[in-house]
DNA sequence: GTTGGTCGAGCAAACGCTTGCATGTATGTC
DNA sequence: GACATACATGCAAGCGTTTGCTCGACCAAC
């Protein structure tokens, strides 16, 4: 209980110092004594107030993870990563959740978080973002996860490239007319979004395909955003016969509103998506696949490299994707196309 | 960057301790100094540095919350409840994953939390299980999330009756030989699998229908679980026409398992589900839906009262569930009986 | 005009560590 | 054998708050 390191310390017959240095495996203590220190501390079941040594030391002793959502797949999956990593280190995970970057905030993250974590780890929010651009005054380690940002730490994806994947499927399965439901309105400052995008843009374009304005939409990232876009594509003159959606919530979305118009997915609209979540399996969804998990571990490890070495300069990392072809996306009604494209899409893409 | 009390102190006129108690709100300050404080601590833009207040008070500021698993959609859920609640408040919320009971643990979570929460939130966790019995050691505010456990604070829904409506539906539909797919082997000290097998037992009892051994299975809450419990009971000599799934999850993962089979949902083999999954919706599945980032919202809100006042005796607080029908149930192949059940079961149970 | 009480404010002692500096001892070098 | 060097340890000054106690000032009641 009211145990403290001058317990451990008359206990060992050495000072406070020693028990500290030696507890906290600093070098210059003998083994002998340090033996005996993590001894006397085990047997009284010593911890040290992560306070004291806090206030001591000037250390805050924790990482803020700044999430936009917590309960969202691609969110909680990262934060699962992250926290597997920090759990074995001796960082505390803060959690603090923006909210939605359009709805009003919270209280600002920055008057919350002054003086007490060591380093930000931002999942997939924009850099540049008013909110965000406090957080870097405070001259702590940042790294972001799921998006990019000149100068600062990340771990992210191809996005062009998985973009460029996904398109380049439903090309090559024979499609001519194809939608894209985008997150936000384009175009955005939000690197996966703006990127996904381009990877859309630069498949047509090998394909000399032109591209449609009417379908061009966005859903916000959301499964019902997603059918509402869905919705919309369906509704144009000529509608696409296949849709790449850059979520695979969205695709979800997408799926539904096929079914609420009597069609089928993967026969009479194809749908691609993109994030491999945990459900696409069971809605047969085509979709590019991200290791959103191995994001959050990345990340948390890069992390705790640079809280340790301050003088670390910021890296990139950037893992690869892997096109998941299911059936939600087959050639267009009545087309030759044959089934060879869908095998040679089965490759992963490189990083 | 280096401002401390004491700058503001001077600042201000008045002594350090004088500036600690108007900044936080306490009595015996007199409202012109106070508000002198605040003007001079807002302009300089000061935050106390928590480690040195945390010391000196010996709170530490902060709740843990204590979850098996972050990823998954109930977890990730109630963990977004509980950040909604706490984000307001001025305690930091620290995450920590014990991993899945049956797997070996990582650090046991009670060596990394001495000395460095306030108080804890347990999600969907036993509370009488080896590890979390050392938490209740250190004289804590604890609620329990989803569970139960006598003398504890819990926000939890009320498992018997869901189990019993759920299992309900289905006899209502016509059936007679129904499954069960619950969580881990039966029986379990884990409550809402415990509550939800009871429910399903005393829904047959009442309908004069028998317990077939072989109808009761269970599937770890997986997906994978689901489905192979699911392919079990399809290969019982006379399988269930209906099977009562404790969780949406294993539901989805039955429902891969009928398909893979030739089956359909619903007009082969009827599913019911549990928990009110986002993706629920999506694949047509009847389930009984509980209110789970309200429970985080709820048991939060619960902990920081008993964090302010220590003496207040536990509270056990039970949310309603509601029994969605849709289009995974229906009544038995060849059956006579009625569309009527399916409307009568559109009603709220009682919490 | 005492007396007792309330209120606003300050003093200074914790709170339990970390760490720069000093000290003492063993080791190696010429 | 003198000297420099490295290593193990201790001393004590912080780190930046909170809070029990003390002290006047002011007010009301008698």
């Amino acid at each position: 209980m009211g145990m403290t390191i001058r317990d451990i310390a008359r206990e060992a017959g050495v000072s406070t110092a020693t028990v500290s240095r030696a507890l906290r495996g600093l070098p210059n203590v003998d083994p002998v004594t340090r033996a005996k220190v993590h001894a006397v501390a085990e047997r009284l079941d010593y911890v040290v107030s992560p306070a004291a040594s806090r206030l001591a030391s000037g250390r805050a002793g924790s990482v803020a993870v700044i999430t936009p959502y917590v309960a969202r797949w691609y969110f909680s999956t990262v934060l699962s990563g992250v926290e597997r990593v920090l759990a074995r280190s001796d960082l505390d995970l803060l959690l603090f959740s923006v909210g939605d970057p359009s709805e009003a905030h919270r209280v600002p993250p920055h008057r919350k978080l002054r003086r007490r974590v060591d380093a930000f780890l931002i999942i997939a929010l924009e850099a540049a973002s008013p909110d965000l651009r406090e957080l870097f005054d405070f001259d702590l380690p940042v790294t972001l996860i799921g998006s990019t940002h000149e100068g600062v730490s990340s771990v992210a994806i191809d996005d062009v490239m998985g973009g460029r994947t996904a398109t380049q499927h439903l090309i090559n399965l024979g499609h001519e007319r194809i939608g894209i439901i985008s997150g936000r309105p384009l175009p955005s400052p939000f690197t996966p979004e703006r990127d996904r995008f381009r990877g859309y843009l630069e498949a047509l374009e090998n394909a000399g395909l032109a591209v449609e304005h009417d379908f061009v939409t966005h859903g916000f990232f959301t499964i019902e955003g997603g059918e509402t876009a869905m919705t919309s594509l369906l509704s144009t003159p000529d509608p696409p016969t296949a849709v790449f959606a850059i979520s695979d919530e969205m695709a979800f979305g997408a799926i539904r509103a096929l079914r609420r118009h009597g069609l089928q997915p993967g026969r009479d609209v194809s749908i691609a998506g993109f994030d491999g979540h945990d459900m696409s399996d069971l809605l047969d969804l085509t979709t590019v696949v991200q290791p959103v998990a191995e994001l959050g571990v990345r990340a948390a490890k890069a992390l705790l490299e640079s809280v340790l070495d301050s003088s670390r300069p910021p890296t990139q990392e950037m893992l690869p994707t892997q096109l998941v072809v299911r059936g939600s996306s087959s050639p267009p009604r009545g087309s030759r196309a044959g089934g060879a494209a869908g095998g040679r899409d089965r490759t992963e893409s490189k990083p």
